[in-house]
DNA sequence: TACAAGCATAGAGTATAGTCTATACTTGTA
DNA sequence: TACAAGTATAGACTATACTCTATGCTTGTA
């Protein structure tokens, strides 16, 4: 597909788009079947992966820890292990931003209680 | 206390505290008995007040909505209601945060499962 | 009293992540 | 065939949140 069926099927905006090709979060190939323009196809799986830089965004990760963590995973030079081994190392970096904000959110209803009580 | 003082007890450097304070995030202010300068005094209560900035903006709080909690809870405008209702509201935003958290957990927990049943 | 260190204000510079504009070529529809 | 709409590249501009520099005055210690 084109850039501007990609942005409308994710919803991401083709200046973005093309601002996220630049930084190398993905890459479209010209058809050189074809001549009289460059025009880049994007493969339909490019959905799925920008839908996981979306989330991975709003997550809090930049896109430069985003860029590595695709490098390693469809770079394909990672053996299962390995692979098995990054996922642990998010899941333990999701686990403690869960603890954080868990720790605000009892924060703010110690706050309610203060004041309920009163206290402020 | 000074600055300085202020800086070291809260890890956040002195630029970054004048910025906070042009910004409008606190107030530090000048003793108007002492006519030879136009020191600023910061109060022991700031400590907490940064420490909550620090933790606002680590899970993903901008500056902007950092200063409109800020003002309406330290504004002492708001009812014992409307500060209760401020915090239940931050409190729903915080479980969404916890969810999309989860869920991202969720599909990398699967990932792994793939990768263990070689299906990537 | 010299002078390094601290304080203040103002403004310049940086990094990140877009967002927009200019220019030029291509494609599809009236 | 005219021309609006789409595509590409390059580069300028913006917002957020710092971070640093320049300048000048003040304070504290040798």
């Amino acid at each position: 597909m084109l850039i501007s069926a990609l942005a409308k099927r994710t919803g991401v905006s083709i200046h973005t788009l093309r601002y996220y090709e630049n930084y190398g979060l993905f890459k479209g190939e010209t058809d050189k079947t074809v001549k009289t323009n460059n025009y880049k196809q994007y493969e339909e799986s490019l959905i799925e992966k920008i839908q996981l830089i979306k989330e991975a965004k709003e997550i809090g990760f930049t896109l430069s820890e985003i860029k590595d963590l695709l490098d390693d995973w469809f770079g394909n030079q990672l053996s299962e292990e390995k692979k098995i081994e990054v996922l642990n190392v998010k899941i333990k970096e999701i686990d403690s931003k869960i603890e954080q904000f868990k720790r605000i959110k009892r924060m703010l209803v110690e706050g309610i209680q203060d004041v309920k009580d009163g206290k402020c």
